[in-house]
RNA sequence: GGGGCCGUGGGGUAGCCUGGUUAUCCUGCGGCGUUCGGGACGCCGUUACCCGAGUUCAAAUCUCGGCGGCCCCA
């Protein structure tokens, strides 16, 4: 809002600025050149997406970019406390009934190139750590590009019998992966700081089966958590897991029409348990291999929950996770500082006790610039006290996806009101995104339409899956095949099943984009 | 995988082509004062030519290499 009006000034001045001579033209250029500089203040706009990333990333001091080395970046304080409101909730999920562990980051040569799928799909992108001080180390120890490879040995050792099974646990950690093109900050990283992996162990291919699709559920509960849209998407066999029978991926459709993978879940079925020797004993007494899954998420979870949520102003975030769930925000007149702090202080400490992630800004600043400071770094709720509102025991409340202010009386601010504003925030945010997905996914019957709307959205086909097909399509649009839906969503209509629009073949519903 | 562009205070930039003065402007940051309902103002202070080698009397500027960033194509 802020901004057409500003735009709409300058429009109305450039107007005015042919019809008149003279001095007023002069002074008309300098009011707009003031109003340029102001413009060079704020965010670029939401719509140029990929400034504005990286702009809000810095400004709003989720990362430091400046680190000396590429694809490695920094956590503020701030950006980490978002990550750990963040983490948090996935753990929770994680908890009700996996268990935390943690494996070490160094994986031998020896192990990591057991399984011969598994390590072609990584070996362009291992670290690897070849000297311990001055000598060179007989075998070579890889940075963790993932940990199935440092489980799974372990996981011999642990399983020997039908009643050890489930095993589920997870770790949160960092990885590595030597990006050689655009790294971006918890996008594309070369260390992955934030990876939450689980690792599950059955008796069957049933069992385990049944474990992708209790994933998928937690997954899922934790996007809609976040008010993040996703797409449940079943890998190509030529673009699943390493070493998976299977791999369906949570999608994501950023600002500029790309899509970002957000979570994968594999089946591994017995193919790693043959390779590191995963047997058991069944009830029969005989041995069988144990089948297996794997699930991840990252920081990307992060990223999108920006990307997706964020606005002109900068963060946009759900109540639940905003690192400041309020900030206050006193209006200062000259001799009526000091009630107009005691009411503050007073709010303040209410919502302190109530539970509440509160900031008091009495800074030196003007009320204005807190205002865009704190829409920045995406404060959920603002109050703003000042005389007029001590004088009538009120206070000035507004939302961070709402552009308007509302008086309420201070009794009003209670904790059950308080979790209802923060619901129904959290149902516009999520609707908000809904809607900009509804609008970025088109389906199409015809080949040829597609190449255009690739670079905007993503394309709804039937296909059939095969790679020859696959090639056509990559070529004709220069965008890639993510795989076929394993659950229609809410926001398309059409059927699942129907003609491949390549060969006319059977075929399935499927996505096209351009990703991330 | 292939090609192109760029690196100047904390951030954004001018200067580079055509080598030579105290390196430009905005913002930020620190101090003091007046202020404070959507980015206040005054005064004072603060900080930079990515790294290395070469050419030259002289390099932010030209050449080569490294590191880092951005864009396009496959």
């Amino acid at each position: 809002m802020q901004f057409e009006g500003e735009k709409m000034g300058e429009a109305e001045k450039a107007a005015k600025q042919e019809k008149q001579e003279g001095q007023e033209k002069q002074d008309k250029r300098e009011k707009q050149d003031k109003q340029k500089q102001k413009k060079v203040e704020s965010l670029p706009s939401k719509a140029n997406f990929s400034e504005w990333y990286h702009e809000l990333i810095q400004r709003a001091e989720l990362m430091d970019v400046r680190y000396p080395v590429k694809g490695l970046y920094v956590w503020f304080p701030f950006g980490f406390k978002l990550r750990q409101l963040v983490y948090g909730k996935l753990r929770e999920i994680m908890d009700r009934d996996h268990d935390e562990v943690y494996f070490p980051t160094l994986i031998p040569e020896t192990e990591l190139g057991k399984e011969g799928e598994h390590i072609k799909g990584f070996e362009d992108e291992v670290y690897w750590v070849t000297h311990g001080g001055l000598d060179e180390l007989d075998v070579k120890l890889a940075l963790r590009p993932t940990s199935e490879t440092a489980m799974y040995p372990m996981f011999k050792l642990w399983i020997r019998s039908h009643t050890d099974m489930p095993l589920r646990v997870y770790q949160i950690v960092n990885i590595f992966r030597y990006e050689t093109k655009h790294t971006r900050p918890m996008i594309r990283l070369r260390e992955i700081t934030s990876f939450k992996e689980a690792h599950t162990v059955h008796r069957n291919f049933e069992e385990a089966e049944e474990q992708v699709k209790m994933a998928i559920g937690l997954y899922k509960e934790f996007y809609d958590f976040l008010g993040i849209p996703y797409m449940v998407i079943k890998r190509p066999e030529w673009d699943k897991f390493p070493g998976a029978a299977y791999t369906i991926a949570f999608d994501t459709i950023m600002p500029d029409g790309k899509t970002m993978q957000i979570g994968t879940v594999h089946h591994l079925a017995d193919n790693f348990a043959k390779t590191f020797e995963i047997k058991y004993e069944t009830p029969d007494g005989d041995h069988s291999f144990a089948h297996q899954t794997c699930y991840g998420i990252s920081e990307r979870c992060v990223a999108a929950l920006i990307s997706i949520h964020g606005d002109d102003q900068g963060l946009v975030l759900p109540f639940e996770v905003s690192p400041v769930q309020f900030v206050i925000i006193p209006v200062l007149y000259k001799g009526k500082e000091e009630v107009v702090m005691e009411a503050s202080r007073e709010i303040e400490s209410k919502l302190k006790k109530y539970g509440y992630r509160v900031v008091l800004d009495d800074s030196d600043e003007r009320p204005g610039a807190k205002y865009y400071k704190w829409e920045l770094k995406g404060a959920a709720i603002r109050i703003e006290i000042g005389p007029k509102e001590v004088e009538s025991r009120e206070i000035t409340i507004s939302f961070r996806d709402e552009k308007k202010k509302s008086k309420i009386s201070v009794v009003e601010l209670t904790k059950e009101n308080i979790e209802k504003w923060a619901a129904e925030m959290k149902k516009r945010l999520r609707n908000k995104a809904l809607g900009f997905m509804k609008e970025k996914v088109r389906y199409f019957d015809a080949i040829n339409d597609i190449k255009e709307w690739v670079g905007e959205g993503v394309a709804l086909v039937h296909f059939c899956m095969s790679e020859d097909c696959a090639e056509v399509i990559e070529k004709d649009t220069s965008a890639g095949i993510l795989g076929s839906f394993e659950e229609k969503g809410e926001w398309f209509e059409g059927n699942l099943e129907g003609e491949c629009i390549v060969c006319g073949g059977r075929g399935v519903l499927s996505a096209i984009s351009k990703a991330y």
